[in-house]
DNA sequence: TATAAAAGTTAGATTAGTCTAACAATTTTC
DNA sequence: GAAAATTGTTAGACTAATCTAACTTTTATA
């Protein structure tokens, strides 16, 4: 069993070599500086870790996650957005507080736990924050989605989902636009991404900041990906 | 902040000097013994315990919680009663499995957050084990209760409350007595504490096993303490 | 009450994770 | 390609929690 540094060296290992995704490989005071410790902490962990076949690394080289240090790291940021989804959509905590509380309950081990916390929120895709939940064998599976901010110009979209993120759900509220909703997309501005749609009776000008957030299907054949004309 | 081990420490004392009610205090090697390690550690930690004031203790006497330490000992015992609640309402997790999850939840420390775990289940007064939940003040408010073990013989009572352990249920109702019937105790052994009641159309001889955690008040004046005849 | 048993303490070692300070290797830059 | 800058390593120290082994105090008992 991992303990809780290990596990913290691994979720950040995946943070800067999977997501952040132009390098596999970090140095060794990177890797110190995203944790906050001296590189000689860092330095004598990654050789631990690399005992233990969770890492690549040899003497002054980078280092990179084996797959059993990526599935490691994955299942503890799995548990993480999922507890982080469960304080804001169960215990009412905003957005911005549930990160912190997040960092401590992630490392519960108990794999049958965090399964049936999946199941009683009923397999989330994203945390409150918008990122996406991995599934139990590790891997972030995202269906081929298109956001309003891709959507083509000149012709009709619905919109089929949100991040669930309130703010973005405020706003919507606010401009009246819903889920389900057909929207023409108007015109895009090439120089800072301003899109105006056309929805019921209204025409609105929105930021990528808002589109970016906003899911779309084709509204004659219902898919992201249309062939339609 | 206290660390996990330190919790544990005063957690156990709670259970051996105020649950555990006929002394009020504990000498080293028991507290070792329940924390399962040895009395040169234990005498190690009560000794720092002490110089943070969180026990009363003094070189080969016994050890006793001051009002902070079993305030910190009480509220890791909240935290473990409402967890192991949580994980057995919503996560459908067995009573026999709670425990051990509960051992590492109990030690995520924000307030916030269980207060707020609280008043999603609903502020239960009892956990899966049928043991009662300290409040936030970290006090065991139990209004006075008589169960059908202490009931009087020779008189009708109605069951008002069952502790929520399922082999209790599902035995109740085998044998078809139900919340809120009306029961009269017939007889009780002085022997073995076996009661003979009537309930509806039967008649069941029951042990204290079951009769203990089965709550019971007067049927006429519905009370638990009641003045009736 | 003297002695044996039980209870408790102390000293010294170990492990995990951290630090600082000094040093070594690698990379950048002129 | 040599000097400077950056990056990484090693050695030695510290803290928290544990252990074992030896020792001391208290309690029970013959």
């Amino acid at each position: 069993m991992l303990s809780f540094t290990e596990e913290n060296y691994l979720k950040a290992l995946v943070e800067l070599t999977v997501f952040d995704a132009d390098s596999h490989e970090v140095g060794v005071n990177a890797l110190a500086s995203s944790l906050d410790v001296k590189p000689a902490t860092a330095s004598d962990m990654v050789r631990k870790l690399r005992d233990k076949s969770l890492v690549n690394y040899k003497k002054y080289g980078k280092v990179s996650l084996t797959d059993t240090g990526r599935f490691k790291g994955m299942m503890v940021i799995r548990r993480h957005r999922l507890w982080e989804t469960f304080l804001s959509s169960k215990l009412d905590f905003s957005w911005d507080e549930v990160h912190e509380l997040a960092e401590e309950l992630e490392h519960i081990h108990s794999e049958k736990l965090i399964n049936r916390l999946d199941e009683f929120l009923d397999f989330p895709e994203f945390d409150p924050h918008g990122d996406a939940i991995p599934n139990k064998e590790g891997e972030i599976l995202l269906p081929f989605r298109r956001t309003l901010a891709e959507a083509e110009v000149g012709k009709m979209h619905r919109i089929s989902a949100v991040r669930d993120q309130i703010e973005v759900l405020q706003y919507m509220d606010r401009i009246q636009l819903k889920i389900n909703q057909d929207v023409s997309v108007d015109h895009r501005e090439a120089f800072d991404g301003l899109t105006t749609i056309t929805h019921g009776k209204q025409t609105s000008v929105v930021s990528p900041k808002l589109t970016e957030n906003i899911f779309v299907v084709c509204s004659t054949c219902g898919k992201a990906k249309c062939l339609c004309s």
